[in-house]
DNA sequence: CGCCGAGTTGAACTGAATCAAGAAACGTGG
DNA sequence: CCACGTTTCTTGATTCAGTTCAACTCGGCG
């Protein structure tokens, strides 16, 4: 009761609700541990070089994580839209300072739970920890099919693909970061489109 | 007592007992799970296309694990060796069937065990389900570092870092295979190798 | 001995990066 | 609502690291 006026947007109740299956009882007890949190169009949610403790469900909104490689080039990671989890795996699991920034690139709606919380959650409602390994597992499938990809795949058919699975992005990412996250030049993309438009 | 006998080499039980910080009698529950199976130079642990709901710890040997590619060709995923974990997660946790191929590279020496079996000591071991966890955060984190380097650096860069990191596979494993996991052409390999020598 | 797989060398090509500059879109405040 | 500045995207010219394809060497092994 005290704790639906703080979550705003029923996307939130249905899909965060279906992923794990809970009671009614169960979910308000996870609402509970959640807490909202408002960021504008470039703010950083996290910025590496300290440690994060936490994770967001992103409620509303669209975020880009990258890292910053050996040559001090940006090098986005993830696209995240409504649905998707943002935070930094590595601070969280390796107990170092983080090496991800995360940066809105709409105004966001988050909704966040620290892993102190999300660890007493996941004691009192098993099927959270179970939910939580499938994930894992899935994430780094899906990390290690990225590399499959950018192996085996021309800038052009890596484009063509995302715009296939993802055509949502592109209508709310600059390009330059779509560039990024596909390891192509904007230059490159920008030709590339060109070429594709003729045919 | 019954079961020390089924493991021949004393690495597993240094190693693995390591791992996880087990009582005595933990150790031998978890021991009796596993099984020992040997496989020769050239032959297949797992071939893509079945289901593979095991995983196996490399007691002794090394192997390879790949992946064809949507244009036929195959791609190096991973270089285990003694004390890394082989297996298809694809399979293991999206309960499909498998993609990867795994290879032996030399004879080798396996320490198998089911995903039903790990799943039943991880009830009775609970700090085992932990211990995977952060294993499976880990390999996430690590995936995701190689594909900033596969991003990042040049053939050549990759090539020395390789070098650096693990030094013992070039002694252990054929530089096709090498050159597959590093997504350099072995003729380039080469050159970067003579042209690196005479500096 | 001759075969085969693994590695090396050579020559030519190419696709994307780079650098530099211009056009278009965006948004912010007057 | 327009004007100005900033950001985002496009275009052009050049360059080069690594690929491709083909031939050759080397060493082990039946």
């Amino acid at each position: 009761m005290a704790i639906e006026p703080q979550i705003p947007d029923c996307r939130f109740t249905t899909l965060f609700r279906n992923t794990f299956g809970l009671s009614d009882k169960e979910y308000e007890l996870v609402l509970s541990h959640f807490e909202v949190k408002t960021i504008s169009k470039k703010e950083f949610y996290f910025k590496a070089g300290v440690m994060c403790c936490r994770k967001a469900y992103v409620n509303k909104g669209c975020l880009r994580t990258f890292v910053i490689d050996e040559k001090g080039h940006e090098r986005v990671l993830q696209l995240a839209v409504e649905d998707w989890w943002v935070g930094d795996l590595d601070s969280i699991y390796c107990g170092g300072i983080g090496t991800n920034f995360i940066q809105a690139l709409e105004d966001c709606e988050l909704l966040e739970i620290t892993m102190e919380n999300f660890k007493l959650l996941e004691t009192r409602i098993p099927k959270l920890q179970q939910w939580y390994t499938v994930k894992l597992a899935r994430r780094t499938i899906k990390s290690m099919k990225g590399m499959v990809e950018m192996k085996a795949l021309s800038p052009q058919e890596r484009y063509l693909n995302l715009l296939k699975n993802r055509p949502e992005i592109f209508q709310r990412v600059p390009l330059q970061y779509i560039a990024s996250y596909l390891n192509i030049e904007p230059e490159s993309i920008s030709r590339l489109r060109k070429r594709l438009a003729r045919n």
